[in-house]
DNA sequence: CCGTACGTTCTAATATTTCCGAACGTTCGG
DNA sequence: CCGAACGTTCGGAAATATTAGAACGTACGG
């Protein structure tokens, strides 16, 4: 049995490590908690995974921002104990929100920047270099409102299609 | 005008460092070849971010393997040239499928590894325990199948709904 | 009010990633 | 063939992320 949890732990911590949002030992920690039908203390799971209370304290913390995991007031224990969200759905809109929309505004917001910039300093340009310019960054700019449009829309329920985005073409 | 090429690199390096998928690095290479109307060769690209050679060898050759970048062999010269991918869909769904996917997979397989050793040393556990650790494995198993199912439909152009997502519950 | 059990923060160590420059192999024009 | 112009690989240096342990602040049971 703890053959098959610590198979789980190892599995879930080495997905976490290349999900680009969690770092291994956030991964372990789910996946530990995941398989637990009561909360875990901090201690325990310090003791399960063999790690320091300061590393496991701030990878929970982390954990627990993501909604990935709960924090449970146990009456009687003066203790924190921690518990595995299974509300997937959620926790995928999270990170749609918070992670992949918010990396697509700094595209978006880049993208006007670099447009202002240009356009200030137009006189420096040619026209065909201007009119490149313009026409990459416009490109560039659909193409990432097109997926932030997309992900707003399937985050609130509504179908999603890649039909907009296939749409889109840049100027070579 | 170069202070705007400039702002753009940057932009791109700092949300290429926050993707999860290219470094900064990556980011800024392709942010400076996109604004580019031709082929860049190494020297450039090392003279313009002011980077070694050697290291823009590897991340170009990151970029190219993500076809993000074209190598173009230029007539009369014995340069690799490169050039920014402007088809931001393939680009898109080749990350679907190399990463995303990916991802999930890694944790289908996990959930199936789990299962096998689970049911192996069934006899090791308690009857509750076993039930709890066998329903928490399902609701994550088909969770992931379902986000993997949505995820080919999505790059396959048909649409992709959260429905089926938000209908899984694992039990508590 | 104490004293202790607890989580957090800070500092230092360790591991990992990023980066440079040198050495290397390959290719192409002479 | 030879030599120089390339891109790549390798080893180590520098920067960054991860981790442990000690010091600290807080709150709760006595």
């Amino acid at each position: 049995m703890e053959r098959a949890r610590g198979l789980f732990v190892d599995g879930i911590g080495a997905a976490a490590a290349t999900s680009g949002i969690l770092n291994q030992l956030q991964g372990r920690i789910y996946g530990l908690l995941y398989l637990q039908p009561e909360p875990l203390s901090l201690d325990e799971i310090c003791e399960a995974l063999q790690q320091s209370k300061s590393n496991v304290s701030v990878n929970v913390r982390a954990l627990v921002d993501w909604n990935l995991v709960r924090q449970i007031h146990r009456a009687g224990s003066r203790k924190d104990h921690y518990e595995a969200a299974t509300d997937f759905w959620r926790v995928m809109r999270e990170i749609m929100e918070r992670r992949f929309r918010w990396n697509i505004r700094q595209v978006l917001a880049t993208v006007a920047e670099t447009e202002r910039a240009a356009t200030a300093g137009r006189s420096k340009l040619g026209k065909d270099d201007g009119a490149f310019l313009t026409s990459r960054l416009e490109g560039l700019r659909s193409f990432a409102q097109a997926v932030d449009d997309g992900v707003e829309a399937f985050a609130e329920g509504r179908p999603f299609t890649s039909e907009p985005l296939q749409r889109i073409r840049v100027i070579q």
